[in-house]
DNA sequence: GGGCTTGTTTGCAGGAGCGCAAACTCAATG
DNA sequence: CATTGAGTTTGCGCTCCTGCAAACAAGCCC
């Protein structure tokens, strides 16, 4: 049997009544995912939505012509694959345990219930949605504006913010990421990165290691992102 | 006093009894906005949320640097500035009339009621929200893997389709686009897309004029936007 | 009609970033 | 411990696209 407070202080289900919580957790189903699992693949039938109660998890869309674009990393405590709140029936992205994972997942069917039953997870729900559009459309206006240089700097600042970890040294991304990872994020080249991301250690701005990228001066990296070049020589 | 034929047949209200539509038109407000004109502006108070009855409204983001990008144009028919839905409660970006038009607002202060009273409305809201996300997200992957000349076929290939009027010579987009608009909402420059546009016209794929581009060959333009070359010499 | 504004075309030089290729480094695995 | 394979670094040439500049239409207003 699984607890209420597995999701009690989550911001999915803030300002949630102790019964609705327990209703959730009745009907939700615990899984794992073994690093570089998927959760689920684009276009297949959406028959369950996810919580994300431990791990990292990667959004992926992948083009006819066989490129992969990241669409977003989904942290702990996200709910994810909420395709039945807008009305789809299949997926449409893939999700890739980026490292191993714990979900809780939901049957699609009940979300129509559940929404009219606990109107507050409803509100919290359609507030993510609203969030990841906010967040889409900030990224197309980087990708139409800014130079490469700028959108590596952005997206390495942001994982860092999101899922950083502060250690002695700077803040560390905490799962494994890669040069490649950090180009499909920004439309860009493994190749670009790495050069990108070699002169900024050289800098002293970053440390890095194998699929790893710690931040240590993140107020330089925040100016290179805005276009701020003045302090590269 | 407004009649219920005006949103009966259009896609938002499908489905909906002619109680609901009643009820919905009874707590509407009919506005017209000259071309040109802010329907919203970014940042401001969400009070009102709109349905477009006539006329074409560019939805437009505006960098820190003054830079504008076009998030997209909205037809005839369909619902924009639901902001209350997504648990906003000031615009994301900027609504102007790309002609002079119609509009149908709501107080956003009954966005709650009316979903819990018209589950049906919300559905169909709900679907537009989901296809909008779909459609920036597909943008992010454009502009992270396609080159310009893709773009730009394909940005003005959706135009096309979605207000394309059927004339003799070919489809024409029946509002004002400059090479202006088409490079924001592609991402380059009007000079790129004047460059591109005139080669297309020298090819006979397109037949322009100021503000004005009308296509007569949308299969060779839909190529062009997946990519093929082959035809270019 | 004359002058002005706004949109469009075109040329040319330069640069950002890509593609290809090759060397390197680390980690895992038998 | 040797080997393999994945991830990373780096060099070089090239291309696509931009940025700047200038000339050119086409409405629009007096």
């Amino acid at each position: 049997m699984l607890d209420v407070s597995l999701i009690a202080d989550l911001p999915p289900f803030e300002g949630l009544e102790p019964s609705a919580l327990a209703d959730l957790v009745g009907k939700a189903r615990p899984m794992r995912f073994a690093k570089g699992a998927h959760v689920f693949a684009a276009g297949t039938d959406a028959q369950l939505f996810f919580l994300l109660l431990d791990g990292h998890i990667r959004v992926v869309r992948i083009t006819p012509e066989g490129e992969q674009v990241i669409a977003r990393y989904i942290s702990s405590g996200e709910l994810f694959g909420i395709a039945p709140a807008l009305g789809m029936t299949v997926y449409p992205a893939d999700a890739i345990a980026a490292v191993d994972c714990v979900v809780l997942a939901w049957p699609s069917s009940i979300w129509h219930d559940t929404v009219a039953l606990h109107p507050g997870f409803a509100t919290n729900a359609y507030k993510v949605i609203g969030q990841r559009l906010q967040e889409a459309q900030e990224r197309i206006v980087e990708m139409a504006t800014e130079r490469v240089e700028q959108r590596v700097a952005n997206a390495i600042v942001k994982l860092a913010q999101q899922t950083g970890k502060q250690t002695r040294e700077g803040v560390l991304i905490d799962f494994p990421v890669s040069r490649q990872d950090i180009s499909e994020m920004t439309g860009t080249t493994l190749h670009t990165v790495s050069r990108l991301i070699s002169s900024w250690e050289g800098a002293g701005m970053v440390k890095c290691g194998r699929q790893k990228i710690m931040v240590t001066e993140g107020r330089r990296l925040e100016r290179l992102a805005r276009g701020d070049r003045s302090q590269v020589d």
